[in-house]
DNA sequence: TACCCCAGCGCG
DNA sequence: AAAGCGCGCTGGGGTA
């Protein structure tokens, strides 16, 4: 059963796309508990906008579609090239994702969430429809179908984590910065101890200027005789000199100030809770963005200040190596689906293929990111003939960039075309030597790109899956109301955070565990590849690792 | 005043 | 010696 929304009305669908129904809606969190019985999917238009109001009235639901998402992915993949969908002018859902206000007001009312609805919601039905169409006629519509259903199941948990919360200790955060920082300045003044090293690098300079000025700390290390061409920490932290260790110091401590420091804790965490803006598929691999708060880039730093109410825990579960197993799942290889069985840089050892455990993951790495130089590039002959058909799948994918052309993930994700200024560029390459080089460096370089994309954006494909299975089978773990249950509260690529109550903490593992071997078959089918996950049941956040 | 761009650094 | 992919955020510094 599907379920239609818009405005005041639902309609309803049997599976087959026959209408069953169509009913004025006055009181919409009443309705959806009512019919979410049926265990229908919800179809919407943005999952934005309609599921924050739900979860606040207390309505959670299993499953939807959510057309915003869906449209971009059918618009773009090469899967439905020769859909109605695809071919059509751009419309009104090809809007970008910045639709959504800066900062929505926290519990819309039935009344403003539908209001709010209003002026981007076109006929739902009408394009709903047309996505139907679109995966069916695809080569392979049950994997576009996998990758939509946990593209909108990913919509709903976007919104979930930001209801439920990551929970964190303000008091501990404030700690921690006064233990590094000294008290929090009343003014615009340094922290005591920013103001400490600043007079360090001073005196040790000789002369004053101003650290937080990349252009005045640059000039005054090369007035103090340093031949440096940025004040970028890889480079300032080879010489030899005593002002290096103060000054990378108070880069560290400067940054930390300005992106965790109070201000980022008063504008970011309220209620025990740091409710950032996820954004699913914002970005074009098809992994998660977030806006606000700088919700994927938590430094270790501050991880300390996550922390479990109390009789509660967190369960941190990171999957291991995740890039490198999805690239053999996605080429087959078998020599690297068997490096696979453990620890997979300590299988590619054993392979042969390279010397050491740091050699296997940098080459790896050089193998997924398109390494042109240093050890990594080096590394690769040899990694391609211990994985001819990794390797290959890589290389194709590079060079299919490198002529433009389009790749796809393996659930049908595809690539941007590239721009019309990279267009321009190509067309002039025969213009001079010097156009030449250009050409061919933009060439390359998209298809470093385009390598990348196949990986990171599967590996995206397989998070989303491993998180939508994880989500059910927490919510059928305990009863009560959503935040309740145990229920995920940080994503981070490939690392899922649960916070439960204690005493169903280790039923938790168990399910992250078997959510990861189920996205590993939906996705790769029996294909022998393992996903393991690391399972740590903590109750702060610096402790997982 | 209101932007835009860049360097730098945090995360995977 | 941090190169090669994908992001967001901040402050400084420039331009309109």
């Amino acid at each position: 059963m599907f379920i239609v929304l818009s405005r005041a009305r639902a309609r309803s669908f049997e599976d087959d796309g026959t209408p069953a129904g169509d009913e004025a809606v006055h009181d919409l969190p009443a309705y959806v508990a009512r019919r979410e019985r049926e265990r229908p999917r919800w179809v919407w238009n943005d999952t934005r906008r309609w599921y924050p109001g739900l979860l606040a009235a207390g309505v959670r639901v299993e499953r939807c579609v959510d057309l915003r998402l869906s449209h971009a992915i059918i618009r773009a993949s090469m899967a439905t090239a020769a859909s109605r969908l695809a071919r059509a002018e751009a419309g009104e859902w090809d809007a970008p994702p910045a639709l959504v206000e800066e900062r929505p007001p926290r519990q819309d009312t039935l009344f403003d969430l539908e209001a709010s609805a209003l002026p981007t919601e076109p006929d739902v039905v009408a394009e709903w429809l047309l996505q139907r169409e679109a995966v069916a006629a695809a080569p392979e519509p049950a994997r576009l179908g996998l990758l939509l259903a946990a593209e909108s199941a990913g919509a709903l948990i976007a919104v979930e984590m930001k209801h439920g919360g990551l929970p964190f200790d303000k008091a501990l955060h404030e700690t921690l910065l006064e233990r590094v920082l000294g008290p929090r300045p009343r003014g615009f003044e340094r922290p005591a101890e920013l103001e400490r090293l600043k007079g360090e690098l001073v005196r040790i300079l000789g002369f004053e200027f101003n650290p937080d000025s990349a252009v005045e700390l640059l000039k005054a290390l090369r007035k103090a005789g340093l031949r440096v061409e940025s004040t970028s920490k890889w480079e300032i932290g080879a010489i030899d000199h005593p002002v290096i260790v103060p000054l990378l110091q108070y880069k560290k401590l400067s940054r930390l100030l300005t992106a965790n420091g109070w201000a980022w804790a008063d504008a970011w965490v309220d209620g025990g809770r740091f409710r950032p803006e996820y954004v699913p598929g914002g970005v074009v691999t098809g992994r998660w963005a977030a806006s606000g708060g700088g919700a994927l880039q938590l430094p270790k730093q501050v991880r300390g200040a996550v922390v479990a109410d109390p009789g509660w825990k967190l369960v941190v579960a990171d999957a291991a190596q995740l890039e490198p197993r999805v690239l053999a799942a996605l080429s087959g290889d078998r020599g690297m689906v068997a490096a696979g069985s453990g620890d997979m840089y300590e299988g590619i050892v054993a392979s042969g293929a390279v010397a050491t455990r740091d050699q296997a993951k940098v080459a790896m790495l050089g193998a997924m990111y398109g390494a042109t130089t240093g050890d990594s590039a080096r590394l690769m002959p040899s990694l391609a003939k211990a994985f001819p058909r990794a390797i290959r799948l890589v290389e194709d994918a590079a060079r299919a960039g490198e002529r433009g052309e389009i790749v796809s993930t393996r659930l049908g994700r595809s690539s941007p075309a590239p721009g019309p200024e990279w267009d321009a560029v190509q067309s002039e390459a025969s213009a001079s030597a010097a156009a030449e080089s250009r050409a061919r460096g933009r060439a390359r370089s998209w298809g470093r790109f385009t390598r990348n994309f196949v990986v990171q954006g599967t590996a995206a494909e397989w998070a989303l899956c491993w998180m939508a299975g994880l989500r059910g089978r927490l919510w059928n773990l305990a009863d009560g109301d959503f935040v309740e249950r145990p229920h995920l509260v940080f994503f981070l690529h490939d690392e899922v955070m649960v916070h439960a109550p204690a005493h169903l903490a280790d039923a938790v593992a168990q399910e992250v565990a078997a959510a990861a071997e189920d996205a590993g078959r939906l996705i790769f089918g029996a294909l022998p590849v393992r996903f393991p996950v690391t399972t740590a049941i903590v109750d702060s956040y610096a402790d997982a690792k």
